[in-house]
RNA sequence: GGAGAGGUGGGUGAGUGGCUGAAACCAGCAGUUUGCUAAACUGCCGUAGGGGUAACUCUACCGCAAGUUCGAAUCUUGUCCUCUCCGCCA
């Protein structure tokens, strides 16, 4: 969430940066602002109540050892009296807390000035654009129809053994799935991030920390008995690795990957966006987070993005980048670059990666700090990406690799599958 | 699932109602001294929120929440978590 001094500092600025976002956010933010100050003159006024009630106790400790009972018992009577005073001005003070804390939960993050004005998708800018676009003949076949001609994927067991959205991968479709796993870390690991191996199902503490909770809930599958999360992406547990903590400012940047199941409920989704591999309750993907120094997050958002686009380079896949607008950006955000890989026969482009700067927004909530080299404590940086999600990567490779031989696969994953094609 | 133990500052660990925001030790930081890596000595060394230009000062926090009390790390209740043993099992 946004911190109270951003806001104070320039509420102004906040609420025309939230317009960006299509947020509008005078009233909360001027309700905050408002309360704030109600909260600071509370809390000025329940601490002197409160020291004055500490020197009474301390006193009344004191004249019971003189044995002076009489004036210690007059004293009693007093600070029962400012102590019930003080309680009704504890309660506004928690009251106002509270309610600050609700409003800036509901508030999203403000965007970067880089941002591009726009309110849905079609106002995205492409930033770069590479990869070789493939040339299929007319009759190529979907992903789909790919994966069940070669027999890589049955969605229908998948059905059978939970439901709609969790394919079973078999032979090369299995192979397949792993090679990608470790080519992606392998890259990963090149570029420096450590690879961690975190619980995919986390506690509500870790869905708060990354702002999944409470605002998308429903997103999420929730294990009632335990009230655990299966988590929708590895950036869940591995950001939270960084909850209240306080980070050497030497030791920064922290640059961590992982690979993870990710678990979506996607409540509402239907139609075409749905088919096959397109949106999946159960997927796989690799993930990388940062942990960075705020004069340093936004260099080290451009590797991440060098990183993705590497990995899709060496995939030969047609791909561009996108400069998400306002309006498309997730809620904690400050900016967002998608990656779209092009699928051939579906003749559309897929989302395969989303690279973020959250910049404070998270780690306020999370209380990730570093201690700078003024001894004090501040907010760092947090930064995630995919590198990469493989359903859609996959739907890509099978449909722009087709050849009447078979699927080609890409000479830099050849020595993770074990095969050059698929027959 | 059954039984028990325990949660104190970066770590170890003392502390059963006021003088304890918290001993001591270790680690860390700053300095003094000594002609080697090193040692010794001195000081500092939690987080957060207020007030103050500042020096400084106030408040809260000993898993969390509520309660008893003039006063709680210390007593009561609830809750969460961890560990050990048994059972079950990969």
């Amino acid at each position: 969430m946004l911190t109270l001094q951003l806001i104070n500092q320039d509420p102004e600025a906040v609420i025309a940066r939230l317009a960006v976002k299509h947020f509008d956010g005078r009233e909360p933010i001027m309700r905050v602002v408002e309360l704030d100050k109600e909260r600071r003159a509370a809390q000025k006024q329940r601490d002197d109540n409160a020291a004055q009630l500490n020197k009474m106790a301390a006193s009344i400790g004191a004249l019971m050892k003189q044995g002076q009972r009489d004036e210690a018992e007059q004293i009693k009577a007093e600070v029962a009296a400012l102590k019930s005073t003080n309680k009704e001005i504890d309660d506004r003070l928690t009251a106002a807390e509270q309610e600050i804390t609700d409003i800036l939960l509901s508030v999203p993050n403000v965007p970067y000035a880089g941002v591009p004005e726009g309110r849905t998708a079609e106002d995205n800018v492409v930033e770069r654009t590479g990869g070789p676009m493939p040339d299929l003949p007319e009759d190529a076949l979907p992903h789909w129809d790919l994966a069940r001609k070669y027999n890589l994927i049955d969605f229908d067991l998948g059905v059978k053994i939970t439901g709609a959205g969790f394919p079973v991968y078999i032979g090369k479709g299995a192979r397949l799935q792993r090679a990608l796993i470790q080519f992606f870390l392998d890259e990963a690991g090149k570029s420096g991030y450590t690879e961690v191996q975190p619980p995919y199902v986390v506690n509500e503490a870790s869905g708060l920390g990354t702002g999944q909770l409470p605002d998308k809930e429903g997103q999420m599958y929730h294990c009632q008995v335990d009230n655990f999360y299966l988590i929708p992406t590895a950036e869940v547990p591995v950001t939270n690795l960084y909850r209240d903590v306080i980070i050497p400012a030497g030791e920064l940047p922290k640059k961590n990957c992982a690979y993870s199941a990710c678990f979506r409920r996607e409540a509402g989704s239907y139609g075409k966006d749905v088919r096959g591999l397109n949106r999946l309750h159960q997927f796989d993907k690799v993930e990388i987070v940062r942990i960075e120094r705020p004069e340093d997050s936004y260099a080290a958002l451009e590797e991440m993005k060098d990183h993705v686009q590497g990995l899709l380079e060496k995939l030969e896949l047609p791909w561009h980048i996108l400069r998400l607008c306002g309006g498309d950006m997730s809620f904690t955000s400050a900016i967002t670059f998608d990656f779209e890989v092009w699928s051939a026969a579906q003749k559309r482009w897929l989302e395969v990666s989303s690279v973020s700067n959250f910049e404070t927004y998270q780690a306020n909530r999370l209380k990730c700090r570093y201690r700078g080299e003024d001894k004090k404590t501040h907010l760092c940086h947090t930064l995630n990406g995919s590198a990469l999600a493989l359903p859609r990567i996959v739907a890509a490779l099978l449909e722009n690799n087709q050849t009447p031989q078979g699927i080609r696969i890409p000479k830099a994953l050849q020595r993770y599958t074990g095969f050059d094609i698929i027959d």
